[in-house]
DNA sequence: ATTTATTTGCAACAATGATGCAATTAACTA
DNA sequence: TAGTTAATTGCATCATTGTTGCAAATAAAT
């Protein structure tokens, strides 16, 4: 099923399906978090960097996923919700939980991005919490 | 009274007065932002870049900066309040802005990051609010 | 002025981000 | 099903950033 919901995915935002792209689909289907470059060059061995690094500005550029803020060094992207779409951007308001022993980052759907007072001039487009500490399997 | 300040700060983290952490320090106090290595040696030109990037670690350690999350690549420091020390680690309950013109970061110290409720297993240590748009001078 | 532990600046290397280009390939068409 | 074409890949290449070891330079104490 996992299958089918990938080439759906593809199709739904007009990418062709490549066995890269489906590949990454089904890691990020599967592993249910924000991932890095990194995480998925290792799952995937075999893959290509380049390809890799232009494969997930694609799928960002088209709405498939979205970067996770969270406050590590390392850029990070999650699945989008069904809510992004590539002409009114990304909406990405729930929290993210980076481990700082296991070094992952867990989006929190639960909890919303809180809606802040807006100070004099500055015109928000969009804000994110950051949550930092130890998950629960490495507590 | 910069002068003044800068030598106090560095004694009382038990840090030498070198010639580029005068500078460095003097250039936080003026930009009141934070700021990135990049932003750093372009202001100041001469420095060399590994010390600088020495230098901020040190700061960094000794509590004098704290790393300001704002979502975008680039790793940026911002001065801390008093309230930091090497011993109990650092505070940074505020919110940070980071505008996509100018792609400057602002601390925002009047908008406190929000406690939240803790997800059963994970054990949050700190949270941060992100908030991108536009600055005051951009808009 | 001398000593000593700290700090600097250079060399060197790894990892990551980014782009041009020729070869390959997915999806469409006849 | 074979052929066409535009999209995609993989390589080469380069820039930037992060990181460490080490010898020379230097701040602070004596």
């Amino acid at each position: 099923m996992t299958q089918k919901k990938v080439e759906h995915l593809l199709k739904a935002h007009q990418l062709r399906r490549t066995e890269t792209r489906v590949e990454v689909l089904e890691l990020f289907l599967e592993k249910d978090m924000a991932l890095a470059q990194k995480d998925i060059e290792d799952e995937l061995g075999t893959i290509d960097r380049i390809t890799l690094y232009r494969t997930l500005r694609t799928f960002e550029d088209k709405g498939l996923i979205h970067r996770a803020i969270d406050g590590s060094e390392k850029l990070r992207f999650a699945l989008c919700s069904h809510e992004c779409n590539p002409v009114e951007g990304h909406f990405d308001e729930h929290a993210h939980f980076h481990c700082k022993v296991c070094e992952k980052t867990y989006c929190l759907e639960q909890i919303h991005t809180p809606s802040v007072r807006v100070p004099k001039g500055y015109q928000i487009e969009s804000s994110h919490l950051v949550l930092k500490g130890i998950c629960e399997h490495c507590s």
